[in-house]
DNA sequence: TTCACTTTTAATAATATTTTTGACGTTAAC
DNA sequence: GTTAACGTCAAAAATATTATTAAAAGTGAA
């Protein structure tokens, strides 16, 4: 979960960071509102907190432009501005939330929890995406993913991953995967899929500490946490 | 738009009720969590105001009820119970939001006014300008530009990318192309798309550092920041 | 109609992927 | 321990896919 946080108060801003890492989140910082906009429109944020008061671009303005562009943007404002003339402004802007500073950082994450929970649950989730362990499918992008690193795989090896996804902890024999990914029903007499093994192994094992391909010498391959 | 105001104290349900009337909603109140519990799973209101303090049934029971059933209900607590501790334990129940007693009439309206755009917002897609790093395109005056650069595109190119900048990040396939951008169904068995790709190449990455816009052999083409 | 521009087609060059091969390392049964 | 059978992996060969042109065909405004 990404979230920007637009603040000019380094101390708030380096608080703010050290609390969102620390409940998992990974926050980018950003100390005016002309840079604050440039990170919000260019990147795809889960969640982005502002201040009111910063230099370039007040808070106000920066969220009617995101606004525009990305209207479903969870946005928190956290500003030293108490009214409720200053509140409703920033409601009117667009803002999600709105928080007075001094706040507690407790309070903020229950917040922040709320609005990206229903997020979660008003976005209508088609895509399918097969896990296991810290390796990611997803089958509607074609993306997949070893904690959270990009890796691109040519359309056969993305088949027998994604064969291998959908039965994980189970030894798949080479005849079942020639059947399964290769539609192939008799021994060409190479060893073909060994090689597709090898492939999987040098994009998806060889820079991670545990591997997730192992071997069952004689009777085939599975996709397993720990060696055994 | 109706609100069901769960609230045993009379003087504050009925300053409600004349509040959120003036304002053109349509409320119903409840004096206890039961009664409550029943008007909310048997009617579709818009909104759901709740004290936590109540006879029979406490808010916070109520709230992870009513969540059960209705999981996008959007829910304010309005209670008298002010600490960080009582605020997380209503967002755990599942509120959207807290505000505390004494309040002022207009702020409550400001932030049921938040939730109920933000639901409406979630549910119909009207944006102008679509966005994807430094590449941007207003679909009112028909404008593309890459940091802030102008480019000019033809109408097939301009429906490509825009059709890309809807779906960023994902493979789309040569079928899924000219399904949605030429409408055709079948295959012409010409390369018109991959001339179009290296048409929109030539005019939005050929000049800049990093692409945008890459292949994915045998899967279809992305738009991407990073190549992977 | 002509002109300027856009779209489509098609041929060829450039890349990428898949398959085969074979040398070498491991493993397990005897 | 020896020795087949099995597994690994790099590289070559065979295919398949994609990029880049240029030219032809279509389109709409003056």
């Amino acid at each position: 979960m990404t979230i920007l946080i637009i603040e000019d108060d380094l101390r708030v801003a380096e608080l703010l960071q050290r609390g969102l890492e620390e409940q998992g989140f990974k926050p980018t910082l950003a100390y005016d509102g002309v840079s604050g906009k440039k990170l919000a429109l260019q990147n795809d944020y889960d969640l982005i907190i502002t201040d009111i008061i910063l230099p370039k671009m007040d808070g106000i303005d920066l969220c009617k432009l995101i606004r525009q562009t990305k209207p479903n943007m969870p946005i928190i404002m956290l500003t030293a501005l108490g009214t409720t003339d200053d509140k409703i402004e920033g409601f009117d802007a667009g803002a999600d939330d709105y928080l007075v500073k001094p706040f507690e950082m407790r309070e903020l994450m229950a917040r922040i929890r709320a609005l990206l929970n229903r997020r979660a649950n008003s976005t209508n989730n088609s895509t399918v995406i097969l896990n296991y362990d810290d390796l990611e499918m997803n089958l509607h992008t074609k993306m997949v993913k070893r904690n959270d690193q990009d890796i691109s795989l040519t359309p056969k090896e993305f088949k027998l991953l994604e064969y291998m996804l959908q039965n994980p902890e189970r030894v798949l024999s080479r005849s079942e995967i020639a059947d399964k990914v290769w539609d192939t029903h008799f021994d060409t007499g190479t060893n073909f899929i060994d090689v597709y093994i090898n492939y999987l192994r040098k994009k998806i094992d060889r820079e991670f500490e545990h591997k997730l391909i192992h071997t069952k010498s004689g009777m085939g391959f599975v996709l397993k946490r720990e060696d055994s």
